[in-house]
DNA sequence: CCGTCGCGGTCTCCAATATAGACCAGGTCT
DNA sequence: AGACCTGGTCTATATTGGAGACCGCGACGG
């Protein structure tokens, strides 16, 4: 029953076939609709590339490039500098660049990259408290499924 | 002071260039580490998808695969099933397959799912809360480095 | 004086992945 | 009979990711 009602309310605020009623207010938000704003921001947050660099910054404060590359391990450069533009384009994260030879440019969480950073390092901490347990059910899972 | 503590202590933990130590004790496991378990398992559950997959069960309880899909606006049956067959692999997701016409198959989350989908569902929230102040700093960036 | 290194990227190419859309079995409804 | 429902799978195409080359600039080595 309980389940039953909380499907339906949600039901009730996704149906909206064809009109998008974003603009209203602050409570039109809904990240499983496709057009809200709030989905587009989500998707590009939701990576794991992005995520570990949330992390790592709320972990071990401001770094510069080379150091987030080499403390997230397997991150490419491309790949690195796409997800930093991304947070610095959404206001998570401050870079600064000081005009030294090498150039020395430091990346730093901002007061709303903050709060997600906040959000997003129990879920690692989580995970690696868990993965055990994961990796045992896989196996499991994947011998269940090799009789076919 | 404190965060050069805290990037010496972690890098400390990863300097490991050779040798990897993932099967030493639970303690090891390390997502910014390439080779960590935990490592794999985090690429695997930080996407969109599966994400909103577990907001969705978490918010509205068991759906099945229809409810899902409708659900979170924009997935596409390919990806819906790749996300959850996962989910249900690494232990956080019960698939129920219903032997009717037309068959009915329910997803619904496991405790080990339930623990992730109560970290995951602020993170929602959280997004829909400062989707608007987001896609302010987008429009800043952007008419900012439009000038080049 | 010439070559090389580190930094913080960008560029190019190729492999892997996501999405859209067709198709499927098998039963129901009209 | 023909259209439709379900929970998928298969295929073709668009997008994305990773590996590695390149770059300007200053310091440093021989």
């Amino acid at each position: 029953m309980t389940t039953e009602e909380a499907t339906r309310a949600r039901a009730g605020q996704r149906e909206e076939p064809t009109g998008q009623p974003e603009g209203s207010a602050e409570q039109g938000y809904d990240v499983f609709a496709r057009l809200c704003p709030s989905r587009e921001v989500f998707a590009e947050l939701a990576d794991k590339w992005s995520l570990l660099i949330l992390m790592s910054l709320a972990l071990c404060g401001p770094q510069r490039f080379s150091e987030l590359q080499r403390g997230i391990g397997g991150v490419s450069r491309k790949m690195l500098t796409q997800s930093l533009r991304n947070l610095e384009r959404s206001g998570l994260v401050l870079r600064t660049v000081f005009p030294e030879t090498p150039p020395r440019v430091v990346y730093d969480l901002l007061p709303l990259g903050r709060e997600l950073a906040d959000l997003v390092a129990p879920l690692g901490r989580w995970t690696e408290h868990r993965a055990g347990r994961m990796v045992a059910a896989r196996e499991e899972f994947d011998a269940a499924h090799a009789e076919d």
